[in-house]
DNA sequence: GCTTTAAGTCAGTCTTGTTGACTTACCACT
DNA sequence: AGTGGTAAGTCAACAAGACTGACTTAAAGC
């Protein structure tokens, strides 16, 4: 039980050799794409004393605004009082700003302030282009695969949360 | 300046319509597959008092025993007194040997014991299951599309580390 | 009116990252 | 043989961001 190799028949009749060699350096790729990926906004947040979460929580928000908090919290992942700190300073510092829920009076639905959603453009910018860059270079077919295989990867509860708009199968 | 998609010409001669809508929601599966593929490993982790960071180094040393603390410091992208607190608790618990370097003496060649090898499996058993089941799924081209994207994604500098067998382009 | 829910807060803990300063041992070069 | 640089290790202090647990307030739902 040295080399626990396995092989597969894909439904496309090819034939996959799935080596633990071949998935331990998928598991490296992701880590370190993973890495970088989030490196350039991370220096930007560092200017001005945010972190990684702000910048979670400032994404999501802009994307699916007038989410409430408990919205947010379930995409995150995270808990109440962790969201809470990042969310208190982005209210305090006017990047985020509440507003009552009109059927439901007791949740606060979160939007970007014009300086929040400026805020993230900035950070987004680096990602956006590195994906630009990435996505150009490999083209069509390996983007397909490539979004094709990270849906596959996650968990089934958590592919309903991702915004997804051009029909995959 | 509301909508600021771009088209490209790729060499292979197809059209590739980058909508920021699809350059957003791949920072989210980034997100949320990267989420969901640390999860299980840290709740393995976790019982044991462990956190991400003794896995990762964990992973490296297995897969380049006898590698140097510099080069684990590097591969990481962490400091040495970073490195430093987990190393020390994996060595302690005896997970991970160290060997005086054969030309430099000054090196600590790190590699895992029976016991850490043994957790090193079990904690990218998940990771590679869920690989497996996504490769498999997927299909041979989606999975080079995948590999593909994420080599382009990752800094010039970070490509060099992956440990790569087959020959990619 | 009573219970549940959404949001918010206070307090304490843990992991994991950072700087900065410093030691010990060893290598390399003059 | 001595000197300077390097590899590893450590101490201390600090910060971000996650956690649990307990509790309040206001509003919704019955």
């Amino acid at each position: 039980m040295k080399q626990t190799s396995s092989a597969h028949r894909h439904s496309s009749d090819k034939l996959l050799f799935l080596t633990d060699e071949q998935l331990r350096s998928a598991i490296e790729l992701l880590f370190f794409a993973y890495r970088d990926f989030t490196g350039d906004p991370d220096r930007i947040l560092a200017e001005r004393g945010y972190g990684r979460a702000h910048h979670r929580a400032i994404h999501f928000i802009k994307h699916r605004p007038d989410i409430t908090v408990a919205g947010l919290i379930e995409m995150l992942g995270v808990t109440k009082q962790s969201l809470n700190r990042v969310l208190r300073q982005l209210i305090d510092d006017g990047l985020v700003v509440q507003k009552v829920g009109e059927t439901d009076r007791r949740q606060r639905l979160l939007s970007l302030s014009e300086e929040g959603a400026t805020l993230e453009v900035q950070l987004s910018q680096p990602q956006r282009d590195r994906l630009r860059q990435a996505y150009t270079s490999a083209g069509p077919e390996a983007v397909a695969g490539f979004r094709e295989v990270l849906h596959k990867i996650m968990n089934d509860g958590t592919r309903a949360m991702v915004a997804d708009k051009p029909g995959r199968k």
